[in-house]
RNA sequence: GCGCCCAUAGCACAACUGGAUAGUGCAUCGCCCUUCUAAGGCGAGGGUUUCAGGUUCGAAUCCUGAUGGGCGCACCA
């Protein structure tokens, strides 16, 4: 599917983008250059164009004489010379100038600058994608957060990020598949059934001290309720079996939290039998995995695959993985543990997989995870992750490596965490004691746009604060508005136009197209040719937040015009050449707020 | 102690991956609504890019060291 729209693209011989002709002429230049012998035939230079940041000094330039100035043994300025002689005739550029230490600055003429509009209005949701993906797969895992409990907001950063990341490289040419890792298997999983199961008993009556280390959230009690709605008292057993011979708690004589639960988990499946935990155990997971579904969806973050960690370990994968790692000889056992040789590929220690007491660590699964991932085909791995899991990519690395996999396979971007403050106060959130600010309340606060904006403009690896009183109390300022508005208007010029009697046509406005010729109006056409290359480099890099600044210079540029010229005007070629322009501007607005999961409204 | 990440205007963040005079939004100050949405525009002030060295035509960006902050160093997940 995504493959045949690009088939357009793809047809065309040249770039049609003004940036990509000049990187060709040079290319040409640097040919050129090197059958007159002024720089060795061996050196293959990367040519280098960029968008000018200030006017006077064209609209691209090039650093190509001041890379070559070695090489050529040349002066920069002289050798920039030599260059702006080899650039060949080139109708669309209007002159070439040598500025600065060495650069060379291309003007491109008027026509050249407003060519963008009809290639963008040709391509409407499709400009803008590109190739640098070649069709390859892609995997794009992330939020993946253990289902214990609902996301605060420290996951909604991933799910933000992620989303984005995977709208990005769906533009740029690859074939994106998302994924949730439910982690529902393990101690983690026995402690959040057994703090149900507990809620329950209490509901039924029973007199419990509620353990330390259990999951205290009013989520455990929702689903207790449930339970009980279901089950009646049949799940019941008295508080004085349940606690019979069990471990202390903590802060009591001989107390220790962590014995206190694994010995309450050991009761409650001896005391429930199999299949009666079992229905705990679902009943709590399938909860909370579907409530994490409708959280994302309501945040417009949606996966092709919830892949379930106990599906993994039911089907043998996890063995078949140890198995073969052993064949590798990358096993060997210690202390009646199994470990992997992950220092054989850097890692700082070598990691156990199978503990003395038989459990395969979390270790295990995720090496059979991504081998799973492997061999279900794709090309690529982007694993996201907060930056608390850091010290874990070398080992997984180190695993794709004895399983005889390229490492450069998987890309592990890590995203910080965001820190929140309430009251000019950090504050501390933990999943356990059931203190923090959720991923809903979030939502529900400042709505959908403005949180997935304001997760999505800052780089991954910044740190990010978080404060939520002004999210709350001053969302208007928050730059998502600001980008909305710019289309709105847009939308709100054009219901105008028709309901003053003048239709509005593109094929008229691009015939016109010479009568622009504002400063507002080139800077737009500017900023509109920008926008493929912009994709293209953020997809490259993972950083949907060039988007967004692209997308606030665009937003500028757009109102910025809106309050200098009218577009609603008498002359028939004037105005359909400025709604042309403003309805380019819209669809662009359009395409890059899809990439940030951003609605693009018509009204506001 | 060792390792990873970060440090840019009062605040929150950018900077085309080594380019020209370091930008944007808040906040502050001045001006612009009888016009197609003022959730807007125009202008002003605000910087030794944490510090000290180094690499080169050229450094916020690369290297070394220091300082400050976040995180990680389990037979936990």
């Amino acid at each position: 599917m995504l493959k045949i729209s690009f088939l357009p693209f793809l047809k065309l011989k040249r770039p049609p983008y003004m940036k990509q002709k000049i990187a060709q002429i040079l290319t040409d230049v640097v040919q050129q250059l090197k059958e007159q012998g002024i720089i060795p035939e061996s050196l293959n230079p990367r040519v280098n164009v960029e968008n000018t940041r200030d006017k006077t000094h064209g609209d691209f330039a090039t650093n190509l004489a001041m890379m070559l100035t070695k090489a050529a043994g040349l002066p920069p300025r002289t050798l920039a010379e030599k260059i702006v002689a080899l650039v060949a005739d080139e109708p669309l550029i209007e002159k070439v100038e040598i500025a600065g230490p060495g650069f060379i600055n291309f003007f491109v003429n008027d026509s050249a600058k407003f060519s963008i509009v009809k290639t963008l209005l040709e391509q409407n949701s499709r400009f803008g994608q590109c190739n640098v993906g070649q069709g390859r797969s892609v995997l794009v895992e992330f939020v993946s957060a253990n289902p214990t409990g609902p996301l605060h907001v420290g996951h909604g950063r991933g799910a933000a990020y992620g989303a984005s990341v995977a709208n990005l490289l769906a533009v740029a040419g690859f074939k994106v598949s998302k994924e949730y890792y439910v982690n529902d298997a393990g101690r983690q999983m026995d402690i959040l059934a057994t703090s149900v199961w507990l809620r329950y008993l209490s509901l039924c009556g029973e007199t419990i001290v509620f353990p330390s280390n259990a999951y205290k959230g009013d989520y455990i009690y929702v689903i207790s309720e449930s339970l009980k709605t279901q089950f009646g008292d049949t799940l019941k057993r008295t508080a004085l079996e349940v606690f019979a011979g069990v471990t202390p708690d903590e802060g009591l004589e001989e107390g220790d939290k962590e014995k206190h639960i694994d010995d309450l988990i050991v009761k409650a499946k001896n005391l429930l039998g199999a299949t009666h935990y079992e229905a705990v155990f679902s009943a709590a997971v399938d909860s909370i995995l579907l409530d994490i579904k409708e959280d994302l969806a309501g945040f417009g973050v949606t996966f092709d695959e919830w892949f379930s960690e106990r599906a993994l370990m039911d089907t043998g994968v996890i063995d078949a993985a140890i198995e073969k790692l052993q064949a590798a000889d990358k096993i060997y056992e210690k202390g009646g543990a199994l470990w992997f040789r992950s220092t054989d590929y850097g890692d700082e220690k070598d990691r156990v997989v199978v503990r003395e007491n038989g459990l395969k660590t979390y270790f295990a699964s995720d090496i059979a995870y991504h081998f799973n991932k492997l061999e279900r085909g794709f090309d690529l791995l982007i694993d996201i992750w907060g930056s608390d899991h850091h010290g874990y990519v070398p080992r997984v690395k180190a695993a794709m490596q004895a399983m005889n996999t390229d490492p450069n396979a998987l890309e592990v971007l890590l995203v910080q965490f965001a820190i929140l403050y309430r009251g000019g106060e950090k504050l501390a959130m933990s999943t356990r004691s059931g203190q923090f600010v959720t991923l809903r309340e979030l939502r529900d606060e400042v709505g959908c746009d403005a949180a997935r904006f304001f997760y999505v403009q800052r780089k991954s690896e910044q740190h990010m604060d978080f404060d939520l009183d002004l999210a709350v109390s001053k969302s208007n300022e928050n730059p998502v508005y600001y980008i909305q508005y710019a289309h709105a208007r847009i939308c709100r010029v054009l219901a105008l136009s028709e309901e003053r009697g003048y239709s509005f046509d593109a094929k008229a406005g691009l015939a016109a197209l010479s009568c622009l010729n504002s400063e507002q109006e080139t800077h737009i056409a500017t900023e509109l040719a920008k926008y493929p290359d912009i994709v293209a480099r953020a997809a490259q890099v993972y950083e949907p937040h060039q988007i967004a600044y692209y997308l606030k210079d665009l937003a500028h540029a757009l109102h910025s015009y809106y309050n200098a010229s009218q577009f609603i005007v008498e002359e028939e070629s004037v105005r359909q050449a400025r709604l042309t322009l403003i309805s380019a501007v819209k669809q662009v607005l359009q395409n890059g707020l899809a990439i940030l999961g951003v609605s693009a409204p018509e009204k506001m």
